[in-house]
DNA sequence: TTGAAAGCGCTAACAA
DNA sequence: TTGTTAGCGCTTTCAA
C-alpha cells in the first residue's frame, strides 16, 4: 500500500536521489526545483510513504534504537525507569526496546547479543553479573553500554546509580535518631552489589556505636522475594523470640513478605516498630508504625543514563564514569 | 570484531552460500561436505559471527519482532502483561518492543507508524481510540494487530480481554450478598470501553433490585488518577454527607486516591465499608474493611493474545475474533 | 557438493 | 538542478 522510494521515483519520473532529498526535507539544501518538490509531495500525500527502517539501518549502520535490559519490568522501580527512559528516547527520535533477564546472566548475555545483532545504537543495562569483559562489540564499533542502578566492584564501565551506601547510612541514622536501640537489616543476597553497598552503609552507620555487635545485625536470604522476606522474619523470631525495635528492609519484596510474616506470627504490626525501606510502597500509608523511606529518583537516573549514552553514541566522552543520583528520605508516621 | 558472512567466505575460501548454509544449520539439507562444515565452524568458533538483523529483515521482510503498545508501562497490570508477553516472545524467537502512549491517540498512531516502518511482524495493542480504520498496513501485507484488554464498540479487529461486564456483575453481586444496601461505583471516564463495560455490568447487577435508582449510582471522573479518586470521594461526601455502605472502584488509581480521601475526611476507613476493586493492590491486606477483588489473568491474556498474533503472522485464521479470559474474585476480609 | 548473482530499500558520492 | 550507481549484509534460485 505505502510506496517505496523506488516506486515513487518511477511513478513521478524523478530519480531516487531527488525523491530521497524531498522526503528527507533536504530539498532546500540541494536546491531541488519547487516543481519537482511539489510533484513528489503531492504523490506522497496521495499514496503515502513509509520508510523502511531495516534498509536504512543496513545502509547507515545506525538504527535510532536504544536497548534497555532490566531484571524485571514488572518491578515498579524498573517500570518507572523504563517509562522515563522511553519518554526521553521518543523525544530524541530513538525508540526504546526493553528486555527482562529475571536476574539470569545467561539471558543477559543473550539479550546483549540480540541487541548487537539488531544494531541498537546503545544499551542501558542493569547488570546481573559483573561486566568483566564486555561480550558485545557492535558490528562496526563497540556498542556503547551504560549501566544503571547497580555497580559491581571492579567494573569500569559507565554507571549511573543511586548512592546505596549513603542511602543506607541515612535511613539507619534516622532509625537510631528516632530511638531504635536494636536494628536488624533484612535483605536479599549481597551478591547483588546494591545490597552489598546497603549493608556496608548500614554497618558504617552503626559500627562506632556502643555495643554495636549485639545491637545491630544483618540477615540475608538468597531469595529476594516475598517468600524470602517471610522466612527471614520467621528465622529472626525463632532465634530471638522477639522483634528488635528497628527493622530495615533491603527490597520491597522482602518488605512485603516480612510484614506478612509479622502479622501472621504476632497477630499485628507492633505500632512501635521503626521501619526503614529503600522504595515506596502504598502499604506504607496503611501501616500502624513509623516508616522511613528512601525514595530513588527514577527520572534523574533515566536522565543521566540517557545523557551519558547519547554522548557515547555521538562518540563524545562523558565527564563522569560514575554518576550518583541523589535520593530522598521521606518519613511516614502512622 | 565479529565477522560477516562475506568475510568468513573470503577467509575460508568458500562461497557465501556455503557459509550461510552452515551457519543456519542447513548443512545437512544441502549436503555440505563435512570438511567444509568443519572448517567454517572452526572459523566461526574462533572469530565469532553475529548476524545482521537489519540485512536479514530487509531481505526476508520479516523481523522476528513483536510490538506492544500500552497506555502506561508503569501501571502494574500492563507491566505484568509485558513481562508475560516478553517471556512468550523470547521462547518463540521473537523480541518484544514496548511503547507507552499515555492514552494519547496521537502517540498511538505514531507508535503504530513506527512499528510498521521497523517492519515488526505484528503488534499487540491496548488502544486508546477506536480502530475504526487501521492506519497501519505493513509494507508488504497488512501488519497484523491484536488488541488486548480493551474493546471499543463497533471495532472488528481481533481482541483478547477480560470480561469486564461479567467481572463487574460478579463483584457487585458479592457486595450485595455481603449486605451492602447502597453502592456507589467510583470510576474514570466511560470513554474507556473497559470502564463502560464495568458500568454496564454494575447496572445489570443492580437494575432489577428494589429501589435501585436510589440505592445504586455511578460517579465518574475524567481523570483516571489518584487525584480523580480523591475528588470523587470529596464530591460524594459533600453531596450526601456520608459514605454508602458499599463502594466499588474502577481502577487502582481511583481506589488509592479514594482511600486517601476517606482517611483524610473521615479520619479512618470505616471497618464496615464493603469495597470492590478490579485489581489487586498490596494495601488491601492492610485495610480494616472487607474488600472483594477481581483479579485479571495477565498470563492468560498474554497467552491468548500471543497465540492469536502468531496465527495471524503465519497467515492462519484464528478461531475467535473476540476472546474472553476468565477473571477470579478473591475476598479479603480484615 | 559448491558457487554466482540478483535483489530487498535506502543513502550518498559522483557525474552530468 | 537532477540522475546514476555502488553497496550496506543477507538469502535463495539457478547453474555448474
Amino acid at each position: 500500500m505505502a510506496k517505496t522510494i523506488k516506486e515513487i521515483a518511477r511513478d513521478t519520473g524523478y530519480s531516487r536521489t531527488t525523491v530521497t532529498l524531498v522526503i528527507n526535507g533536504k530539498s532546500d539544501d540541494y536546491r531541488i526545483s519547487p516543481k519537482a518538490r511539489a510533484i513528489i509531495e503531492a504523490y506522497v500525500a496521495e499514496h503515502g510513504y513509509r520508510y523502511n527502517q531495516a534498509a536504512r539501518s543496513l545502509k547507515l549502520a545506525r538504527s535510532h534504537t536504544v536497548g534497555l535490559i532490566v531484571p524485571d519490568i514488572a518491578n515498579a522501580f524498573f517500570a518507572r525507569l523504563a517509562a522515563a527512559l522511553e519518554q526521553l528516547c521518543r523525544r530524541q527520535g530513538f525508540i526504546l526496546v526493553t528486555t527482562s533477564t529475571a536476574e539470569s546472566p545467561e539471558v543477559e548475555r543473550l539479550a546483549l547479543e540480540n541487541f548487537a545483532a539488531r544494531g541498537v545504537d546503545g544499551v542501558i543495562l542493569t547488570p546481573c553479573e559483573p561486566r568483566r569483559s564486555l561480550p558485545a562489540g557492535g558490528r562496526k564499533a563497540e556498542m556503547p553500554i551504560v549501566q544503571i542502578d547497580r555497580r559491581f566492584e571492579g567494573d569500569d564501565g559507565f554507571v549511573v546509580t543511586s548512592n546505596h551506601f549513603v542511602s543506607a547510612e541515612t535511613v539507619t541514622g534516622r532509625l537510631i535518631a528516632a530511638g531504635a536501640r536494636e536494628i536488624t537489616f533484612l535483605t536479599g543476597s549481597p551478591a547483588n552489589p546494591t545490597t552489598l553497598q546497603r549493608i556496608r552503609g548500614f554497618e558504617s552507620a552503626t559500627a562506632q556505636l556502643p555495643d554495636a555487635a549485639t545491637r545491630f545485625s544483618v540477615r540475608s536470604s538468597d531469595q529476594d522475594t516475598e517468600e524470602g522476606g517471610y522466612a527471614l522474619v520467621e528465622a529472626l523470631l525463632d532465634s530471638r523470640g522477639t522483634l528488635p525495635d528497628g527493622l530495615i528492609f533491603g527490597s520491597l519484596l522482602i518488605f512485603h513478605g516480612a510484614m506478612r510474616a509479622i502479622r501472621t506470627r504476632l497477630g499485628a504490626i507492633p505500632p512501635g516498630l521503626l521501619a526503614g525501606t529503600f522504595a515506596y510502597s502504598a502499604i506504607i500509608e496503611y501501616l500502624p508504625n513509623p516508616v522511613f523511606v528512601i525514595r530513588q529518583d527514577e527520572r534523574g537516573l533515566a536522565d543521566h543514563a540517557f545523557a551519558t549514552l547519547a554522548q557515547l553514541i555521538r562518540k563524545e566522552t562523558p565527564a563522569d564514569v560514575l554518576t550518583y543520583v541523589d535520593t530522598d528520605l521521606v518519613a511516614y508516621r502512622a
